[in-house]
DNA sequence: CGTGAACATGCAAATGTGCTTATATTATAT
DNA sequence: ATATAATATAAGCACATTTGCATGTTCACG
């Protein structure tokens, strides 16, 4: 299974090399994980994969109160993952944060039964 | 930007078809994301990734008490990261779930700067 | 200005997490 | 059997997270 060292394959046949990573990386990719690891966060970040959507479209899909949902954007912009803009007196977020969607459809995959 | 809709791009070529995610998913997905979001257990699955090792080595080379090392792996083990094997008084940890080393790689990139 | 719609924020209760210390367990060696 | 090394589990506490509910804020429009 051993993966090759010091690279990452990724899509689009591009290998960037692998920095070693220091103590602070640790901290900093582990932040990025938590704000991610809730179903509803998730699902906020698979459907903002789609296409910019405003908290009022957002809670209807969702089916989530919309303090609620205006938590969870919070936390998610906090973390720099998405932004948003005013239009009108509509709020609209998208997608910032290009790996959000590369790990949540990776934790969305079934585990390989190798 | 947008990514190309029901399929992922993967490093050795394959072009896995994309499911639905039911409600369900997106719980055991943010499970997953959960049992890796701590510094500590990142790191384990880093060190994992280099081939097994017992609690002992573990503890140097992460510092961190015995204690809190085997709760970290408790917690891995549950969520069906990592396997363990009694070698003598030794007992060896490895990993077992391929997405663990994937997702930390990403989440320990540094954000692309596009 | 005042009203309504869309969002944001604040707060308190409930729950979950991580760490430390102390105590069990298991296997080896004597 | 006993002692010792490696590991696991348990209890307790501090701290963070989640959730529901109430209340603010901002904008558009009449």
């Amino acid at each position: 299974m051993s993966a090759e060292k010091g690279s990452t394959g990724r899509g689009d046949g591009r290998v960037t090399p692998r920095r070693i990573p220091a103590d602070a990386d640790f901290d900093i990719a582990s932040e990025l994980l938590k704000t991610l690891a809730h179903p509803v966060r998730l699902r906020i970040i698979e459907l903002l994969s789609s296409g910019e959507l405003c908290v009022k479209r957002l809670e209807k899909l969702l089916g989530v109160s919309q303090p609620s949902v205006s938590q969870h954007l919070r936390r998610l912009k906090y973390g720099g993952l998405i932004e948003s803009e005013r239009r009108g007196h509509l709020v609209c977020y998208r997608l910032m944060e290009g790996r959000a969607v590369e790990i949540a459809q990776l934790a969305l995959e079934r585990p390989e039964t190798k």
